[in-house]
DNA sequence: CTGAAAGCGCTTACAG
DNA sequence: CTGAAAGCGCTTACAG
């Protein structure tokens, strides 16, 4: 519990002398810095966070915020978190999780309010999203995980979900598969503006245009049942359908449940795949599923970097960046089997 | 921005009238009062966090210590963290995130230094934990998840091991099994002393000594080649085992992938219970597996109000309190088949 | 019932 | 190269 007060006092010295030996903001003879550094640790001395805190008017704490009521935590976003608490850490910062209620707003005005805060993460983005403007207009350093309208003005990072897309097509393509079923989340969630659906929805129709695929897209809720009650039409009713895709990983059990009732192997009837999913997430499945795999540690570890950069006052080249899933061949995708 | 030197000089009182109007700590006569709240309003007062932490000595944040390296954070983990923190924030409270590296006696050290936490919470507690001895000595509010040496002295919560696998043998007795394998976790980790498999495989032995069950017991890795090779082995070398429990996630996978390789059908042939598993990933499996469900927000929900309940003061009666799992019957378990 | 003032442990402009 | 002092925005004993 050594104060400043304390170093400088034994060590003969002004608090202020101590002070600029820990910032290096200003010189210091070599006889008194090391006699310094030497006492302070003989007293064991840390400097106290709080203090400083307020002094600096920086607390080195940023805030990860979260909505677990509207998008339950499922291991992906697990590993966004774990991958900023991580990155945070290493860069002398703390990451404290803000999980907010319904009123997100409301909530992130009070939170920012507190002043505990350097920084703010925001996910779970949608394409107008009112948390963006005011933390804007408020003038609170931020960074986007996601992205939404007027994207180029704020500083983010967020899945290429076009490469992705396209990279999963291709890899079905040349599987032979040219009549993909694509099981994408609910339709309100897609008309709430939520950014991945928005986009995997828009680039999916695109691509399978342009590639001369016939792609069908279905609309599911988070749900095993919803994914059971999908999978059943599509093996009763579309019998052309060899590949299934799907970016809802709830619904996936659910999938499985009705190929096994229906008789239907995977992969040797019909392959699936999995977007934009945890890869501790696909190994769990029996057989494992191939995935488009998201990048979460690039992810979080720019968007950490990126806002602790500018609150350090680094020159910033960057506003933005786009990182592609990975591609994780497992074991439910298979060559179209020949009729 | 407003500060409180704002809202009193607006108001027309001294700065320690409005402090008290806040805190409620001192009378302050109902007019002045009234007068104070409605400028704080005007204003959009907020207190300011740092301030308030640098003169009263407590910042309002707890930390949750991890080390994801040692423990990857699974759906289990989660349901802990969020339950945490949504406690923590419904009582006034930040959460924050520290997860620890390898030298997690060290780390605990410098995170406690800063002085920016009231208390702490620590989980993945070994039955003999260096951390928990120094916290003590250290004299820092702390909240035991999970057991060690000495647990009386100290204020625990957790879950109730023995009730658990009661019940789970209990269930699986009835349905006719005596014959039963388990799956822990390794045997390293059970020679750390890690709390859960020590109780665990206590409890497992002594208990099927006593309700005249057959018990086996396995060590596996966290993966799912490792629960392969055992189910491998249990189907075709212990014919007579019937039902296999696991409190091993990981393994799970392959379990099934051996059962289904093996042409041995769960629940039909061999039923398999998991213990100590969230919902969330005992759901996902196909067929989903019935399980003994972490109680992981009865327990978080205790450990945080239990720690708050101590910072600001209050009486406490309790020391510790333990949850068991409760039971989730799905379709991964049956009656055994007569022969 | 209320105010003036010390103090929490730092940072940083000011002065020498 | 270094020190004395103001100030960050609160809380709380002291005084009346």
């Amino acid at each position: 519990m050594a104060s400043i007060k304390d170093v400088a006092k034994k060590a003969g010295v002004s608090i202020s002398t101590v002070s600029y030996v820990i910032s290096g903001k200003r010189k210091v003879s070599e006889k008194t810095r090391e006699n310094v550094l030497y006492v302070m640790d003989e007293l064991g001395y840390r400097s106290h966070a709080v203090a400083k805190a307020l002094a600096s008017k920086r607390t080195n704490i940023i805030a990860l915020v979260l909505s677990p009521h509207k998008r339950p935590i499922g291991i992906t976003e697990m590993d966004f978190i774990s991958a900023a608490s991580e990155r945070a850490i290493a860069r002398g910062y703390h990451l404290t999780l803000w999980t907010v209620g319904n009123d997100s707003l409301k909530d992130l005005q009070e939170l920012t309010a507190q002043g505990l805060f350097d920084g703010i993460i925001l996910m779970e983005i949608n394409d107008i999203d009112a948390r963006v403007k005011w933390l804007d207009k408020a003038n609170i350093p931020f960074e986007i995980v996601g992205r939404c309208q007027d994207i180029e003005k704020y500083y983010y990072t967020d899945i290429d979900f076009q490469t992705t897309i396209l990279d999963a097509l291709n890899y079905l393509k040349n599987l032979g598969h040219d009549n993909i079923a694509f099981i994408n989340q609910s339709k309100e969630v897609l008309e709430n503006g939520y950014g991945p659906v928005v986009k995997v929805h828009k680039y999916f129709n695109e691509l399978c245009n342009e590639m001369n695929i016939h792609g069908e897209e279905f609309f599911a809720n988070a749900s095993p049942s919803s994914g059971y009650e999908i999978m059943e039409h599509i093996i009763n009713d579309l019998k052309d359908v060899s590949a299934v895709m799907v970016m809802n990983d709830s619904t996936i059990p659910g999938i499985f449940r009705a190929a096994y009732k229906e008789m239907i192997k995977i992969p040797q009837d019909i392959s699936l795949m999995s977007l934009v999913t945890s890869s501790r997430f696909a190994e769990m499945m029996v057989p494992a599923v191939t995935e488009m795999a998201v990048p979460s540690k690039n992810i979080m570890y720019d968007a950490v970097n990126s806002l602790i950069d500018r609150l350090e006052g680094e020159e910033q080249t960057r506003h933005g960046s786009l990182w592609p899933c990975e591609l994780n061949i497992r074991k439910s995708t298979a060559e179209k089997r020949k009729k």
